[in-house]
DNA sequence: CCGGATCCAAGTATGGATCCTG
DNA sequence: CAGGATCCATACTTGGATCCGG
């Protein structure tokens, strides 16, 4: 087990040293949330379970699968919601907000680690992340869960998040009545990872 | 894996086909909770994670281990208790209640089984469990959980339930503040549960 | 004795994401 | 091409209770 970094300065060393390394062939890394974990391991991140992945600096690790263009060939996962609380839920105290508010990206290309990025969201891009979660939760919370689709919100998205169909949590509908339906949770679309990840001035 | 039974007379069969019988000596059964487990398997009980272990006939089943005496060397574990739901629990429609409305009892002498005692709560008893359940949840929901020891209830007590001291839950204190303490459960106390297995005219 | 502390197995939830059809 | 579906490992929770020191 390697140390948590201490301070920020020292996460970018590590980070930065990782770029080039090329991450072990082993079958047991095949799997879908390996390479990320395994990242996750060599820098450090104490925060399983926590909101941050390094909880004293306050950064969340994303591991991002690229094409040869630093073109992410995925979207990035973010974090669940609370249906059943979305009418309640505010921008300011959200745990996507918190996610989002200091994020280091590393890019993958094939098995390779290209250079980190260290993200915080300008005012600009926080104004758009807040519209579509307002858009996206105001749905929710009026009881239009069913209608919201991944074609919703412009940088974030909401999709589907369970190991399949079987898992279930509750919403409320239309009627206020509380049903069953599939979990779901925010994530970055693609084009706004690549975005960041290849900033034009 | 043995089928749930039909019916009451059917699980009362099961019940008495098991008396005098031996539980196999296997290392694997020396573990605390795997006598309920095997018992629960050879009935046909099927209601893991549901309210009752046999949910079609409402009936929650309790092996209890005794002396040659037929008394409980041991208090009988009911459920746990949402400390932070204290305030508006009520008996009438409170897990415990349901729990205890229809109980298979099955007395367990070192390995040998005994004759099964199915148990309703009469009405005196039900007020005195009530009268325990208003007592410790009055306590816990005006804060004063700490104040709450194994002493207080007649028939009905609570006690830490967890693995261990780390495993923390959530209560109110009294001045309303959500502090951190270990989860808790009810417990029949064994004499009470004695008195069950021998009733006396 | 018995109140407070603890133990194990199995199921569920969470965090890591990528897969895969139309 | 990307929206909806799904996969794996690990942590956490729950239900089964018994352990053990004062």
């Amino acid at each position: 087990m390697i140390e948590p970094p201490r301070d920020l300065d020292e996460l970018r060393r590590r980070a930065a040293a990782l770029t080039g390394r090329t991450l072990s062939t082993t079958a047991s890394l095949h799997t879908k949330g390996k390479t990320g974990t395994l990242v996750e391991e060599l820098l450090g991140a104490t925060g399983r379970g926590a909101v941050h992945d390094f909880p004293e600096l306050g950064v969340e690790l994303k591991t991002v699968p690229v094409d040869a263009q630093l073109r992410p060939r995925e979207s990035t996962y973010v974090c669940r919601i609370s249906l059943a609380e979305a009418e309640h839920a505010e921008w300011e105290t959200s745990w996507v907000r918190s996610k989002l508010s200091h994020v280091l990206f590393v890019p993958i290309h094939e098995r390779t680690v290209l250079a980190p990025v260290f993200w915080r969201p300008t005012a600009e891009q926080e104004r758009a992340l807040r519209a579509d979660f307002d858009e996206l939760m105001g749905l929710i919370g009026r009881g239009r869960i069913e209608d919201v689709t991944a074609h919703d919100g412009e940088l974030l998205q909401l999709r589907p998040k369970a190991r399949d169909g079987s898992v279930r949590t509750t919403a409320f509908d239309r009627d206020g009545e509380l049903v069953s339906t599939v979990p779901r949770g925010f994530y970055l679309r693609a084009r706004f990872v690549g975005s960041l990840l290849t900033p034009r001035p």
